[in-house]
RNA sequence: GCGGGCGUGGUGGAAUGGUAGACACAGGAGACUUAAAAUCUCCAGGCCGCAAGGCCGUGCCGGUUCGAGUCCGGCCGCCCGCACCA
């Protein structure tokens, strides 16, 4: 019998469906384990992130089986967003029909991958019955005051023609569409996170099992800081106008002031803008700079000097000119600042430009190690920590540390009435509003008598219109096809029964994943969740997905499951919702890139070739390649490098394949994108090589938070293999040779070990060490004399231990080695632990930490006896020269060290 | 600018402060075969040497230690996140 991957994985899935063995009950004897891979959006096709992704989750899940416990192990579809629309507007169709017409072209792609999942809780964001619930809970929020509505300048993308949440700029565009975002002025529904700020950021460092990575991510996005809030009084200012608040994070700087700077968008610049048109002129000019990096770089640091001035609160009679800044965000802070150019490199930059003083406060009398900024110097930016500052003027003079310098300041500032100690956080409240059409409905209802009344609970779901009186919806036209919908978006108020109109924003998207973890506890139940269910299933003990849901997702998410809490939909406990994350890396290609001649733009621009195009070869030790079509022209062996050499070389001179440059550049390693055409398509590889070989590659080779790079010589070494232990185990299956005793005693005590390094590589993400280990075992395998029982002990454990990665394959090596049931129910192997240990040991012996030697002693040995045997080896008196050891440090089972 | 991470053979990568390079890819030699494929065996960090063996070696410089890829300090380089943030 040969090994034969189509047939084995479709046997033994169908075999996993009978038996109910992923279906996920609550046990009252058995531990309940919840992991989750982040659901996937239906594009239409898996791909290999996918696979890898849920390979990790699956090894997890299947380990957690096997170990007795209780598995939730779920698969759902993060199914509204704008691709749908896109599609139906640039082909016909229907959003839903798209959608879920992707969702079974998926679901088929994933389910060869024979995944441990219980398909019987799979639900998608856009079908009804999860957002009716969704729609229940923002109702719910709505009586808590968790999300409300107002007035708001936002985030539009003039692309999409929808809102974005501030999380959701990336640079100044948008972060799908990639297109600059626009500021506009809407009424638009807002989730109170900024409510939950210290709380979300305290509750970071309980999450002890999350990479450091995000939760330093998740803190500097959520932004604390701590500072003083005051005036400067105004001189002469415009109706309504006598002071500027202002919020520093360096009170103790205020001696050091010498200009106040507003922002364009600050209110009183809007005032003299409306009244004067220098300042108006300055003003648009202000505005337009671009918000991407590069423009901000670039960007000159203008100010318009608006010849107000304002009192310094200490002193009256101190007068501060009034600047319009370019670089100040309204948007931070109060939107205006004090400039200190002494201690501050931007302001003093500004304070050069436009002749303004510098001041230092951090001087003792005589300036003593606090520069001042000469010209061409830099500011000194008095450190927050550890140096010993002086903070002039604030209660005499005193001398205070860092930090404590800034308390001092704002003790003093408090006392003395100039403003008071405050906290900002830089996480705004979330906007939840979009302009679409494939979103959830908000659940309100405009009524010109009783304002916004919240749809009765009855009501829901509020469900999309699929077609406008018969005709399907048009996509065609941009913009939001509910506000074209008179009989979906009329409708009668439900507080008074007058005619009202629908809200017709749906919601952000990121709302339909911030719960999906919690709906799969009960994903049919006629409620968000069930009480009973989520109590037994949350938390997540361990959530699995990509690095770029890093802050929007988590963050929405922990702000969720807190708002579930308030309103009765989850425990206390799951107010962080996933004890565990493990954010894995990408699978990689190589690219290959030329670059194609483009007449009427007179240049090149940069074009993709699929590798099968392509014949690659070294050059000067850098690997590059060629057009296949172009070596074929000139009738040259591909395989002949010598001659790719020479066309490399020539090609210029003899050119008659028109525009195409031939040399194309490679890069080893890319992210898989359709547009690079280094795509790998799971189903073929599955469709060649089988669902056990896509996984086990995808698991070997790198760490999986590393990414790892797709080769076909490596898919093709993760397929011989499999097919090797097969042939290994089939041949044993006939075996009947007997072993001496001391070879059957070194498989076993090998395997006891193999045992024991997988199990902890797959209780700690160490899946390519734990399958190193793996291969390490099949060559002991291969290559021993022990006898058949021994081999067949060893072999069942090997197929154990394949089982989590390799599950259809360890079926039938369970099968093949006569064993009963499912190897997917049996127990996990317990590696023992009187068989880690040997009789004998080998230590290296060094010689002034230098190895020189090893030896090989009982285990038990004494030190001195290890010492004695160590110095009596020849290659050790060598090394010593004669000379005696100073010092003989003997290591148990670990070392011998001589020094001399 | 702020924050975080990483730097090991031709390549991906192993290595609780204790024999650096496990395992795999690519490569080389051989066996089997008429041949190829498949399979099996062996070699393989660099330099010197017939060999035994020696020297060097985890980005660079220094430190702690009997012993450092691992810990500490300082550089260099790369990657990621945030950022006109007051």
């Amino acid at each position: 019998m040969a090994y034969s991957a189509a047939e084995i994985e479709a046997k033994w899935q169908k075999a996993w469906d009978e038996a109910g063995l992923f279906r996920a009950t609550r046990s009252a004897d058995r531990p309940k384990y919840y992991v989750l891979e982040m659901f996937p959006y239906p594009s239409g096709r898996i791909h290999m992130g996918h696979v890898r992704n849920y390979t990790m989750g699956d090894v997890i899940a299947r380990h957690k089986i096997a170990t007795g416990h209780s598995v939730l192990h779920p698969m759902g579809w993060d199914a509204f967003g704008m691709p749908a629309e896109n599609a139906a507007m640039a082909s016909g169709g229907h959003p839903k029909d798209w959608t879920y017409g992707n969702i079974a072209d998926m679901r088929a792609q994933m389910k060869p991958l024979g995944l441990s999942i219980d398909w019987s809780r799979e639900f998608a964001t856009c079908d009804p019955e999860y957002y009716g619930q969704q729609q229940a809970l923002f109702l719910d929020f709505l009586e808590k005051g968790l999300v409300y509505r107002k007035n708001a300048v936002v985030n539009w993308d003039p692309v999409d023609m929808t809102v974005l949440a501030n999380e959701q700029v990336e640079n100044g565009r948008g972060w799908r569409s990639g297109a600059e975002v626009e500021r506009r002025e809407l009424t638009q529904w807002f989730f109170r996170i900024s409510d939950f700020s210290e709380e979300l950021l305290e509750a970071l460092d309980s999450l002890d099992d999350w990479p450091a990575k995000v939760r330093t991510m998740q803190e500097n996005w959520i932004g604390k800081s701590r500072g003083l809030q005051f005036a400067f009084g105004l001189n002469d200012g415009p109706d309504g106008h006598d002071r500027v608040e202002v919020y520093t994070t360096r009170p103790d700087t205020l001696l050091g002031a010498s200009f106040i700077g507003i922002s364009p968008d600050h209110p009183l610049a809007r005032q003299l803008e409306r009244e004067r048109a220098d300042v108006a002129e300055f003003c648009a000019e202000a505005r337009r700079g671009g918000t991407t990096e590069e423009a901000l770089e670039k960007a000159e640091k203008l100010g318009f000097d608006t010849g107000l001035t304002c009192r310094h609160p200490f002193d009256n009679a101190w007068e501060l000119p009034v600047y319009i800044a370019n670089f100040i965000l309204m948007d931070y802070g109060t939107g205006a600042i004090f400039g200190c150019p002494a201690h501050d490199q931007r302001d003093l930059d500004f304070a050069r430009k436009y002749d303004l003083p510098v001041i230092s406060t951090f001087a003792p009398a005589e300036n003593e190690g606090f520069p001042l900024p000469e010209d061409g110097g830099e500011a000194y930016v008095p450190p927050k920590t550890e140096t010993v500052i002086y903070v002039r003027g604030f209660a005499g003079d005193t001398e205070q540390t860092g930090l404590a310098a800034i308390d001092a300041a704002i003790d003093f500032c408090e006392a003395n009435g100039v403003g008071q100690g405050v906290t900002k956080f830089r996480l705004r409240d979330w906007g939840l509003s979009r302009q679409r059409y494939w979103g959830c409905p908000i659940p309100v209802v405009h009524c010109d008598a009783c304002g916004v009344v919240p749809e009765k609970k009855k009501n829901l779901p509020i469900e999309l219109p699929y077609d406008e009186d018969g005709n399907p919806i048009d996509f065609s036209i941009p913009g939001n096809p509910l506000d074209r919908h008179p009989s979906w978006r009329d409708c009668a108020c439900p507080a008074c029964g007058a005619p009202a109109r629908r809200e017709t924003d749906t919601m952000d998207t990121f709302v339909d994943s911030s719960w999906y973890y919690a709906r799969f506890t009960a994903p049919r139940a006629d409620t968000p969740t069930v009480m009973e269910d989520a109590a037994y299933w949350m938390n997540v003990d361990q959530y699995i997905g990509g690095i770029e849901h890093a802050i929007l997702h988590l963050l929405y998410s922990r702000f969720f499951a807190r708002a579930m809490h308030i309103c009765g939909h989850l425990p206390e406990k799951a107010r962080e919702p996933f004890d565990a994350l493990f954010t894995q890396g990408m699978v990689t290609h190589e690219m290959y890139l030329g670059a194609e001649m483009n007449e009427e733009a007179k240049g090149s621009r940069a074009k993709f070739y699929f590798p099968e195009e392509v014949c690659r070869f070294e050059y000067e030790g850098e690997p590059v390649a060629l057009l296949r079509s172009f070596v074929l022209q000139r009738s040259v062996d591909p395989s002949d490098t010598s001659k790719l050499r020479d066309l490399w070389d020539v090609h210029y001179i003899d050119d008659q394949v028109g525009a195409e440059d031939p040399k194309l550049k490679v890069i080893p390693s890319a992210k898989m994108s359709k547009s690079k055409k280094n795509v790998v398509d799971p189903v073929n590889i599955i469709g060649a090589f089988g669902a056990d070989t896509a996984r086990w590659f995808v698991l070997s080779d790198s760490p999986p938070e590393r990414d790892v790079e797709w080769t076909a010589s490596g898919a093709e070494a993760a397929h011989k293999h499999l097919t090797r232990v097969y042939r290994i185990v089939d041949a044993l299956v006939q075996d009947t040779g007997t072993g001496t005793p001391e070879a059957d005693e070194t498989l076993l005590r090998e395997m006891h070990r193999t045992i024991h390094e997988v199990t902890g590589g797959v209780e700690s993400f160490g899946f390519n060490a734990a399958i190193a280990k793996l291969y390490a075992f099949t060559n002991t395998l291969a290559k021993s004399n022990a006898g058949a029982d021994a081999k067949r002990q060893a072999a069942t454990a090997l197929a154990q231990l394949m089982a989590p990665m390799t599950p259809h394959l360890a079926e039938e090596l369970w099968h093949l080695l006569g064993h009963e049931g499912l190897i997917t129910a049996a127990p996990w192997p317990i590696a023992d632990d009187a068989m880690l240990v040997s009789d004998t040991v080998t230590l290296p012996v060094q010689v002034n930490g230098k190895r020189r030697a090893e030896i090989s002693v009982p285990v038990d040995m004494s030190k001195s006896e290890v010492e004695k045997a160590a110095l009596a080896l020849e290659a050790v008196q060598r090394a010593m020269d004669g000379a005696a050891p100073k010092k003989v440090i003997v290591v148990p089972g670990r070392i011998v060290n001589v020094v001399i």
